[in-house]
DNA sequence: GGCAGCCTGGTT
DNA sequence: AACCAGGCTGCC
């Protein structure tokens, strides 16, 4: 294997022959290379034995959940045809005019709208929930209204977040693990999920949530405002 | 644009 | 035993 590439949560595993795997993790999906032999574990749907040289090593793909998926390629130029043309931009990468394109003529909620996909690729309840927080925003707030100056803000605020919790290996609520098997640590600096009815860590108003988009949404009522103003900090 | 359904394991 | 979480697809 050579190269590995990456838009919004898929994968693209790139062979020395320029034939491709694309994956998908779902929620409780990991890939673990290692050298030489692997334990035997449960609910592995893909192993693959690379030679290199004398070295042979394991590439495997669990997902207890079977949430995600893969598919073969057979070159980059084909993953960007197909599954990659339908994606957004790169969230960790997303641009305020990008960004901005994309709100401007939605009056969809704020929520919502992070979550797709094909507007901004790699955002998911977690992160929205934590982005939209930090942002002030509220999670319901219709996508259209939010001004200018404060979608430039939650641009920053979106590479910002996602830096940070891959700096810290993700967020381990449950499956998730790094490549190298250890646990994320962004969970320890999540302001809002999972924890509903705590208080606040800003006013101590306690946290609420409802289904926003069909997603567990939590929010702090105070903090999260639903008509953002200009020029906010 | 909403919503059921897919699936498993942990929680109630 | 029922319910829930999560990302995404496919059907209204």
């Amino acid at each position: 294997m050579l190269e590995l590439h990456r838009k919004g949560k898929q994968l693209v595993l790139e062979m020395r022959s320029g034939s491709c795997l694309l994956l998908h993790l779902g929620m409780s999906g990991s890939i673990r290379v290692c050298v030489g032999e692997m334990e035997p574990e449960s609910h592995v749907h893909a192993l693959w034995q690379l030679q290199r040289d004398a070295v042979t090593m394991s590439l495997r793909h669990r997902d207890p959940r079977r949430f995600g998926w893969l598919e073969s390629h057979a070159s980059m130029a084909s993953v960007h045809a197909s599954a990659w043309s339908a994606l957004g931009p790169d969230a960790l990468e997303i641009s305020s005019e990008q960004l901005a394109a994309s709100l401007r003529e939605s009056r969809r909620p704020l929520k919502s709208l992070l979550l797709d996909q094909g507007r901004i690729a790699g955002l998911g309840n977690i992160y929205v929930d934590e982005i939209l927080f930090r942002a002030g925003l509220h999670p319901e707030c219709a996508s259209h209204r939010v001004p200018p100056g404060v979608v430039s803000r939650l641009a920053r605020i979106t590479r910002e977040v996602l830096a940070r919790a891959v700096e810290l290996g993700g967020s381990t609520i449950r499956d998730h693990r790094t490549v190298e098997g250890a646990w994320g640590s962004f969970q320890d600096e999540h302001r809002v999920y999972g924890r509903v009815g705590l208080p606040c860590r800003v006013c101590g108003t306690p946290l609420s949530t409802r289904q926003v988009s069909q997603r567990t949404t939590v929010f702090c009522r105070r903090c999260q405002s639903r008509t953002p103003q200009e020029g906010r900090p």
